[in-house]
DNA sequence: TTGACATATCGGTAATTGTAGATACGTTTG
DNA sequence: CAAACGTATCTACAATTACCGATATGTCAA
């Protein structure tokens, strides 16, 4: 990981909300309704839900997670018209290390 | 840690320029000449040294260090009209703990 | 194939951050 | 005490980011 992609990173770790995305997502379960067409959450949470517990518009979250996907923190999976988001667990772990 | 502090800290992360005096600071004497009035790096560099090896300006130097040092990620010791800035490694360590 | 729905993008304004120069402050040294 | 030096703060403007409403796009379902 480099210095452009760490910096990019922390911008989009630089706002309180986006930082509780990805709270949120290390435990869907218990931070969001079950999905109504899958029974599991092995590809995140879709934007509706994140959407409705921030309290911010939908354009806004629209664009959080797309830049969060962009920056490698989010994986985006596609289901029909619903988009999938979850952590992306490696790209924290580069992250983080290279903080340290 | 908490969510606010965490996306303060964010903040300091999202610039280059900051980054790299985190960087930098993992090694001084890699990284910086050594002190005219001491002969260690135990609290760090003195401002004037980062400020110089930065290439941005003195008061915008200054304001990244002490912004750094509000939010924890620096520690900063005085001696004399010296100001030395150190990692505050446990800080960091909390955060990307926080990030996991 | 038309509506309804989920998401993405566009365009705009408000708020925040970046950054510099000028200046003030505190410390040391002659 | 005065000059020199290191650092901090103030002021201002440029650049970026935050965030929304409107609208476009893509998918499903009747």
């Amino acid at each position: 990981m480099d210095l452009k992609l760490v910096t990019e990173i922390s911008k989009c770790l630089a706002n309180q909300t986006r930082i509780e995305i990805l709270e949120w997502l290390k435990n869907p379960a218990e931070n969001f309704p079950p999905h109504t067409s899958i029974d599991h959450y092995d590809d995140g949470v879709c934007a509706t839900y994140i959407y409705e517990k921030s309290g911010l518009s939908q354009s806004t979250i629209s664009n959080y997670l797309t830049n969060m996907e962009k920056c490698g923190l989010l994986v985006l999976t596609r289901h029909g018209k619903w988009s999938y988001f979850k952590r992306n667990q490696e790209v924290i772990n580069e992250y983080t290390e290279f903080l340290k």
